[in-house]
DNA sequence: GATGAATGAGCGTTCATTCAT
DNA sequence: TATGAATGAACGCTCATTCAT
């Protein structure tokens, strides 16, 4: 096994113990055992455990990041294709949220609240993804796909949608496939909850409030 | 200073300390220095580390379930009422969040990925305000104010998006007003994102993929 | 209650939390909760836990001693009156330790092995009870009732059987009555363990040894 | 210094401070201090504090017990023969203390009184070699060697006799030579303390007491 | 490179004792 | 005299990291 072998076997294992234990309870002692390396060895490939842990998640944010294909949005696109396209970026995000499912409970679970200086990062990762879908957003606006809205809102909104579901998805085994999710969740920001008597209703009491 | 002041005062302490270091950073000692008591006094009102910062998150989280108000969503419920009372709620939620920033960011932070054990009640949590949701969807449905969908999923969908309204508004300064927030949210799921044309194309083109 | 009597009903409690706990195990909280007092009321009446330990150790031992009446071997002393007077005192020593079962424990289990300073004191406690056996010893091998021997060694053989006799009085509840105990007892340290035609052969044996 | 060297060296050290210090006053640090490691060092050998002082007291218990060879008495046994072996088993005994004279200290003085927990150890430990000298006892009887007699309070007069003069054979630097022990000992309970005299008096005055 | 024994800083917790009321 | 809240020194134990072999 040559040494890129052993480190990517050791990173592997890494996160398996880091899903399964969390940051703090994971232990060197139980990278090493299962790696079934010695103790030192861990540390000729690696600085030290926070830089394994910090290398594990920067690299699943990079492959998360590279999942996403930029869907062109002119003036006079067709709605059609640009909902496959945002349908299938989701539909591999969430894939690739589960084909590997210890990063994805290393990522919602054990690398939150590690310190202060982590948040900041992983803030700084969905601050980068609230501004792709806000830039995402102001595209379709344009395009007259996407009604004018609060688009940093909406951002987070759609950030926070993404996230819940497959930190459910994960963490428990069930809630159901990939492509019910999306497709659910792509019903629900289409067409909104509401049946259209409600909505007009709605829009009729808040209409004297003058657009806002 | 009495008792109960004495316990509320080092109470409110940890709470910002495990707001800002995070669980295992913040020390006993951090909490004591800051409350002016001596270590040994720290265990005369709390078990240990552990028992404080259970005690803070299942308290906070009984405010959160007390800050709900039920709405009655019979058949014929007048649609501007219900959303009236559904958007009162979520911004008396909101608002208790930002009156206890320091206890939104342990709920959010500090409490996630502990370890397994806490990670599973959290888990619990929110398992049980998604079950509230998908109750009230159906409510919501039966009465004829909801269009019918996968219950379970949307529950999460919107669970997810107010936990990252409130992570958002709390871990960064900025954002903006709850009122705003929950206006953009509550405009997000009751229209959804797209423009009438896009829905109809939508609509359209997934006609034929049949009945899902 | 008066402060003697107070003072009294602490030392007693105090004796039965050391025998059932050990001292170490033994907290000033539990003295104090089951006397019901407060814990500063515990110091307007003992230096400490150490000072309540020491008054309570040496004053069963004064107890202990003053059991013990002096037996008078003269020149022609009648033995009978001799091994009554013997035995009575071995009587009341066993029956001072079951009236006192805490005390009792406090002495063989709890004083013992305290640290290097009380272990000395013990020493020098059960030095004196030698010191008294060696001259009764020695008065009685004057007054023609004692086999000669070594002194000294038979002392602390007679110290050993009556400490193992209460020790096991008191740790077990069994074993037997105090009288039981003690004609066991001096049946042994009279006529010996073994049988005649033992003692026959075993005297041929080591005569050859000479003189011992 | 190989692993197992280094754990005897450990373990040796850990028995000279129990037996000056007693359980409680022995601190980790004075161990590792006196064995030259560091305080991780320890816990690489063993389990806890607690760990190390049964592993301690139950080792010696052990070779304790493998220093006694069983005694043959068939009925017809030369009595100079047991009484040798006899004689043997405990000039063994005796010289096992001496040569471990921290380990005595340990178990005469650091173990007793522990918690409740290792004093029933202690008590089991006792109980066995009463009932081993009971059942010796027994069969001495049947020999035709020993006098009958209460043979479980028997049992605890030599058990006591044995622990007592080893305990001031150990805790004292004086008392005398095993040898002379042993043979004070056995002089003793073979032909008891009392002149032929004051036993026929005494068998004379108790007679009428009738069968006990 | 690989090993694993050794290190030691660091932390949670306990509890005898004090002292303001 | 009595109280009991407050104190803080002390200690057992952990575990990431180092380094001699």
């Amino acid at each position: 096994m040559d040494r890129e072998q052993r480190r990517a076997q050791i990173l592997a294992i890494a996160a398996e113990v880091f899903a399964e234990k969390g940051y703090h309870d994971a232990k060197i002692e139980d990278i090493v055992a299962r790696a079934k390396v010695a103790r030192g060895t861990f540390y000729l490939y690696f600085e030290d455990k926070r830089g394994i842990f910090e290398e594990l998640v920067s690299g699943f944010v990079r492959q998360l990041a590279e999942t996403i294909e930029p869907i062109e949005t002119v003036p006079d696109s067709d709605p059609t294709r640009v909902m496959r396209e945002l349908r299938s970026n989701l539909l591999r995000l969430v894939e690739r949220f589960t084909e590997e499912p210890a990063m994805a409970k290393v990522l919602f679970s054990a690398a939150v609240g590690l310190d202060a200086d982590f948040d900041q990062r992983l803030l700084a990762f969905y601050e980068e993804i609230a501004e792709l879908l806000e830039r995402s957003l102001k595209q379709g606006e344009e395009a007259g796909l996407v009604r004018p809205g609060h688009r940093r809102i909406r951002a987070f909104c759609l950030t926070g949608i993404i996230k819940e579901l497959v930190y459910q998805l994960i963490l428990r085994r069930a809630v159901s496939e990939p492509a019910e999710l999306v497709d659910a969740m792509l019903d629900l920001v289409t067409d909104g909850l509401f049946t259209d008597p409600v909505r007009e209703a709605v829009r009729a009491s808040s209409a004297p409030r003058a657009t806002r």
